[in-house]
RNA sequence: GCCGCCAUGGCGAAAUGGCAGACGCAGCGGACUUAAAAUCCGCUUCCCAGAAAUGGGAGUACCGGUUCGAGUCCGGUUGGCGGCACCA
């Protein structure tokens, strides 16, 4: 706290003076009011005061008898281009509701960090020729310069950057906590891996490591040259890097992967009991993939020759009820079987075809998708319903990442098997009918379809099948196969383990050591273990990182070697929001009490069994275009550290809202190539924090996209003006100073109606999120109180108070104002003097109510007179009346009505 | 190809199944001013008639349905946006 500001709470009537002259007449332009003056004023005055410090349970000033409420923005990365105006869209949002929440009494937490790992801040720093830390220092000094200068509600003394050691540490230590953890398949959670071993006793070593959440695997991974780096499945779209958009390569690397799939069950079943938008949802569904199917096993003919018995191979089906039309099998190029089974006379066209596809691109692959390709195996598989012989075939459109590897082809209904079997010329069986057969039993028609049925239907040439629909002959089938030993219902998953290391420098080192080729944990009171100063931090090019580099830093000792590849970016996101609770413990990630109360509204302890009405972030603002990255991530993480009894919910987040785009002034995507990119500085600088919050809010639904408009900022802006006029008056000396029209004065009727309306509706739209027409709400006020010829206090502290989540700086100088002649004129007088301080004022539905309403009179469904009339009226009463009416009587023109429809208090409608 | 979302004036948008277009932008007219800017007041969905007050008609992408009544609910079509994409 500075020593040269005065406590607000205890001296109101110390606010610093700073006089606003009105600029020379003579001036390019004079200010519709002093927004440059008083914004900084007002932003010097929250700092210096600590007005937004959020305290924590034990802390001096905590108040346990309010209600917490946690609100999330998306922390930004700190890109060396500065804030874009969509940055302030999604965080005006949350500011105003932090600002609404605090006045309603409640707890706030609403904390800002930075993201400053990763592939954009090091590709800024190489393009720039500094070090990373260098210029993430910078970039971050630009960026909260910025914010701060939008008047956010934030407690910067919770700021976190992921790449601070103090945060990296932590970061590392859920690391550790993940290569200390394995799924139990049982319990359907997390364990220690403690446990695994003492339930294991004989497992050995690679066993142990092998069920680890953290692993590493050797297997195709994404590789991208021009990043020089691998990466995670969903940083790869269309076969390039999200980041760069570079080609990006499959190739068989090392590397450390997070077991992620275990947790596919739980990440889709625990969405249901989320409050975020559906498309989101939907979004992480459809990555996760769930497919309900069946497992068939199927034996493999012996050859003559009668080698050593081949294993049988097994297959996912979704549709096992297809399983009399199974007529080949295909194998993925790299099904480990391949090459037990594949004979001699193929075996050299088999090698060929895999050494295609090994070397083939992922870009490639899908280029190529069109036309289907592969190779027999020159072996044969036994189909167990029928114990048919079929083809056994190797084919990329097969992906041995996914089911067994391996599957069955029905042509008849599978588009793929269709195209594949046509072009080999491979046999084809229809045994789904769209039809139920007719009673009697007609013989089943064997010729070949004609085309391709994938849909539902009634089976056909599948003997105790037959005549079931395909729902029935899914579960008959299954139970046929699971009594018979042949095959079992499952589950799969699209989703895979998450590809975790990086060939990168600006990354966070893992703590980890390697010893005679194997791995182990660097003990906990080593962290974090930081990177080593490097003269050239660039990729190699080559998949050795550059971390390999440094020779000094990789010998941790006689015989161990650290690992030198780094964490993805998406590391310290998935779990920053809970350091806010708790940003400068070193001794916890986060400290039991603060992550309890910051997440459940309780302490520990304390917590009641049963749905926590609190649990998680209460609100969660960003973007859409982490739907399936960071917000799954962090899901993953926080299950993790739940299981592990390190936090107290089981999700993170409750509520996420997505804020839309902001286009160009002329539609179009914001870009440099386009120039259409709006500086929130610029519009800073011409119109002020506040109008620039404004009118971000007043462009539409938060949610949608929608274009910027640099007059639409002007007409903000002259709102706020109009507000301020309302108010303030220049003297003859050219001041702005108290207007004369303001008046303790008892409020006209339609005032106070006009007062209560719009607090009943900015309140309700603050609820809804629905900011836009919250503002059209205060514009209305705004327009009511200009026409008064003297200006009711009371009213005009009431839109002020309304006004402050919106447009902070202006509520907060117009409030000082009113409050040094007036004090508080409505409601409990305050301990504080400022705006922002006050309480939410509450509506009395007693102003609202009307004596007289306006009823409309339809004929036929169509206006034609409207009346006047006492509240209440009754309907036989509106209905005389709306029958006298002369326009009625015209529009009936002498028909008897057939009947009359009449709402009270709103409309009758004639019905000919 | 599959899944999802959206469609309202010149523009951004409002409308618990009950007066379509609140609020703002742009535009037009007026007041103030030597003038301009700023500010204030009024008009502003489209078409037709009228000097005007005003009157009449049409209208929420398109086709159909439910309803006394549909921008809103249901079915279909078209167009746009987003996600997934050989996932068996």
């Amino acid at each position: 706290m500075s020593p040269s500001s005065p406590r607000p709470d205890r001296r109101p009537n110390r606010v610093p003076f700073v006089a606003y002259y009105i600029e020379d007449m003579t001036s390019e332009r004079r200010k519709p009011y002093p927004y440059d003056i008083i914004e900084p004023k007002w932003q010097q005055y929250w700092a210096a005061h600590e007005t937004f410090r959020s305290r924590n349970p034990g802390e001096p000033g905590f108040d346990a008898s309010k209600p917490k409420f946690f609100v999330l923005d998306m922390f930004p990365y700190p890109s060396g281009t500065g804030l874009h105006v969509g940055h302030p869209e999604g965080y005006t949002a949350t500011d105003i509701v932090s600002r609404y929440k605090r006045m309603n009494g409640f707890n706030v937490l609403h904390p800002m960090g930075w993201d400053a790992f990763g592939l954009p801040a090091e590709q800024y720093a190489i393009k720039t020729n500094q070090h990373p830390r260098v210029t993430t220092e910078q970039n971050i000094s630009h960026f909260r310069g910025q914010l701060e200068r939008i008047g956010f509600d934030y407690d910067w003394s919770r700021e976190v950057n992921t790449t601070d050691p103090g945060f990296v540490k932590w970061t590392q230590w859920i690391f550790r906590l993940l290569y200390d953890s394995w799924f139990d398949p049982t319990a359907q959670k997390a364990r220690p891996i403690s446990d695994y071993v003492a339930a294991h006793p004989e497992a050995s070593r690679d066993e142990i490591d092998a069920v680890r959440l953290a692993y590493v695997a050797f297997a195709p991974v994404n590789w991208c040259p021009g990043l020089g780096t691998v990466l995670a499945n969903e940083e790869v779209i269309d076969g390039r890097s999200e980041v760069g958009k570079f080609p990006v390569e499959r190739r068989p690397m090392k590397q450390w992967m997070l077991r992620i799939t275990a947790f596919a069950e739980r990440l889709i079943d625990e969405l249901a009991g989320l409050d975020w938008p559906e498309s989101i949802k939907l979004s992480q569904r459809n990555w996760i993939g769930r497919s309900e199917g069946a497992r068939v096993r199927f034996a493999v003919a012996q050859p003559a020759a009668g080698d050593a018995p081949a294993e049988d191979i097994e297959v996912f089906t979704t549709r096992p009820d297809t399983l009399f039309g199974a007529s080949y099998m295909v194998l993925a190029p790299e099904h480990p079987l391949v090459d037990r089974v594949t004979t001699p006379e193929w075996r050299e066209a088999v090698a060929a075809y895999r050494v295609g596809c090994a070397s083939k691109s992922d870009l490639e692959r899908t280029e190529l998708a069109k036309e289907k390709t592969g190779v027999s195996t020159g072996a044969f598989a036994v189909n167990p319903v029928n114990a048919q012989r079929i083809p056994i075939w190797i084919a990329d459109y097969v992906l041995m990442g996914y089911g067994t590897g391996a599957i069955m082809a029905v042509p008849a209904h599978d588009e793929r098997d269709w195209e594949f079997a046509t072009k080999f010329g491979l046999p084809i069986t229809q045994v789904v009918a769209p039809f139920p057969p007719v009673a009697g039993g007609e013989a089943p028609c064997h010729l070949p379809p004609v085309e391709c049925t994938a849909g539902d239907g009634y089976a056909v040439n599948s003997d105790f099948l037959n005549g079931l629909t395909t729902r029935d002959a899914k579960a008959t089938i299954t139970a046929r196969l699971e009594e018979r030993g042949l095959g079992a219902k499952t589950i799969t998953y699209k989703l895979r383990d998450w590809l975790f290391s990086r060939q990168r420098y600006w990354g966070e080192p893992f703590p980890i050591i390697w010893r005679d080729g194997r791995h182990e944990a660097v003990p906990e009171s080593e962290l974090p273990v930081r990177l080593p100063e490097l003269a050239d931090f660039r990729p190699t090019g080559t998949p050795e990182p550059p971390l390999s580099k440094s020779l000094d830093w990789v010998r941790y000792s006689e015989g161990a070697v650290r690992e030198v590849n780094t964490m993805p970016q998406w590391a310290g996101s998935s779990w920053y929001y809970l350091r806010y609770c708790d940003p400068r413990n070193s001794e916890r990630f986060v400290a039991a009490e603060a992550e309890s109360y910051w997440m459940t509204g309780s302490l520990p302890g304390q917590a009641t069994a049963g749905p926590r009405p609190h649990a998680g972030v209460d609100l969660y603002v960003g973007g859409t275009e982490h739907a399936v990255l960071h917000l799954l991530y962090a899901r993953f993480w926080h299950k993790v550290l739940f299981d592990r009894g390190c936090v107290s919910t089981p999700e993170p987040f409750q509520r996420l809202v997505n804020q839309g785009l902001i286009l160009g002034e002329n539609g179009q995507k914001m870009s440099k190539s386009l120039g259409n990119v709006v500086n929130p500085d610029d519009v800073i600088n011409e119109f002020g924090a506040d109008s620039l919050r404004l009118f971000e809010m007043f462009m539409g639904p938060l949610q949608d996209a929608k274009p910027w408009s640099t007059t639409g900022v002007q007409g903000v802006h002259r709102f706020l003006a109009r507000a301020w006029r309302l108010i303030m008056e220049e003297n003859a000396a050219g001041e702005w100073v108290l207007s004369a029209v303001v008046q303790d004065i008892t409020p006209s009727p339609a005032l106070r109606r006009a007062e209560h309306a719009a607090i009943k509706k900015v309140t309700a739209d603050i609820e809804a999120m629905a900011f836009n027409t919250a503002i059209s709400a205060l514009m209305v006020l705004t327009n009511e109180l200009t026409g008064a010829s003297t200006r009711p206090v009371a009213v005009l502290q009431t839109l002020v108070v309304l006004v402050s989540p919106f447009a902070p700086h202006l509520a907060e100088e117009l409030w000082s104002v009113l409050h040094g002649k007036f004090g508080r004129a409505t409601g409990v007088d305050s301990a504080s003097n400022l705006a922002c301080r006050q309480e939410w004022p509450r509506h009395d539905e007693s102003f609202l109510v009307e004596d007289e309403v306006e009823i409309v009179i339809q004929v036929a469904g169509k206006l034609k007179d409207k009346i006047t009339v006492k509240k209440g009226l009754a309907t036989s009463e509106l209905e005389r009346l709306a029958l006298a009416s002369p326009k009625v009587a015209d529009a009936i023109a002498g028909r008897t009505p057939k009947k009359v429809v009449t709402v009270p208090d709103k409309l009758v409608n004639v019905v000919l």
